[in-house]
DNA sequence: AGTGACGCCTGGGAGC
DNA sequence: TGCTCCCAGGCGTCAC
């Protein structure tokens, strides 16, 4: 499941693989990997043939591609996307939903998705950043990322802890599994009430979610099975360092409890039953 | 305005 | 063996 670690990876892999380049021919074999592209797969093609490719930047789990028009290649990989740069005579996956083609007759970039949480489309503007992104917060990578802002919106919120973090808008880039990651490090249950943490606790908790998140890009993300790779089809290596995300009944690598397992906003939390108490009342 | 529930998708695995 | 059900979950939309 990509999230920031996973998709700055990517953005990575985009920036040696594709940027600079122009393209030449667009295929869209599945409309609905475009279907936030509202005007449709003819002009998504449109906009982007011809275009040269100029940098590649990201915002939390939000990809985008500046081109010289003026517009920007937005990506999201949802669930369970790809963006791939292979030479063009490579097999074709399954789930393969677009390929793009560059006029130096070199690699092509093609997006793969098996669930189509995932999509591109072409907005305007790109730096810096599209309009369309202005709803996402900055991400605790963001040299920008205003720490005692966030803390201050944080507990201004009247909500559980998890929930904030996943909030892509007070803070972008976390998904379950680093929210459960940060939080097992910050010793915090997901169900505390943000608005009686006090402000060290919110920056303590900031600095693990920063540190799981740059460590996890140093070791390529974390892969589960085939579905996050990068572009070069790689799969990352963080998974052998979570202590709490998938590791319910296993000993807390802290205190060796058997890790608990909550069902919590629709998806599954794991976390330390003792490190972590339950809050008595909490969201 | 802030908060939270819902639906979109597919494949793998458990259970019968 | 083959069927059904459940689960993974990011995010836009909508109701309150």
């Amino acid at each position: 499941m990509p999230e920031l670690p996973e998709v700055e990876v990517v953005r990575q892999g985009l920036a040696r693989g594709v940027v600079g380049r122009t393209v030449a021919t667009v295929r869209v074999t599945r409309d609905r990997a475009v279907r936030r592209h509202g005007a449709g797969a003819e002009d998504f093609t449109a906009r982007l043939t011809g275009r040269t490719l100029v940098s590649a930047e990201r915002r939390g789990k939000y990809l985008w591609l500046p081109l010289d028009s003026g517009e920007a290649l937005v990506g999201h990989l949802g669930m369970s996307g790809q963006l791939l740069v292979v030479p063009g005579a490579a097999p074709l996956p399954r789930h393969l939903h677009v390929r793009v083609g560059f006029d130096d007759g070199g690699r092509e970039l093609r997006f793969v998705d098996q669930r189509t949480f995932g999509g591109l489309q072409v907005v305007e503007g790109g730096e810096p950043v599209p309009p369309l992104l202005a709803h996402v917060a900055r991400d605790p990578l963001d040299p920008l990322f205003d720490d005692e802002a966030f803390v201050a919106a944080l507990r201004r919120r009247r909500t559980g802890v998890k929930r904030a973090l996943l909030d892509q808008t007070l803070v972008s880039g976390i998904g379950n599994i680093y929210a459960d990651e940060a939080l097992w490090r910050a010793r915090l249950h997901g169900a505390r009430p943000t608005e009686l943490l006090t402000r060290p606790a919110v920056r303590r908790l900031l600095a693990h979610a920063r540190d799981v998140l740059s460590e996890a890009v140093r070791q390529g993300g974390t892969s589960f099975d085939a579905l996050y790779v990068s572009t070069e089809g790689v799969s990352g290596l963080f998974e052998r360092s979570l202590n709490a995300y998938g590791r319910e009944g296993q000993p807390c690598p802290r205190c060796g409890t058997p890790l608990r397992r909550e069902s919590f906003m629709n998806r599954s939390s794991s976390s330390c039953p003792r490190c972590q108490p339950r809050p008595r009342s909490g969201r």
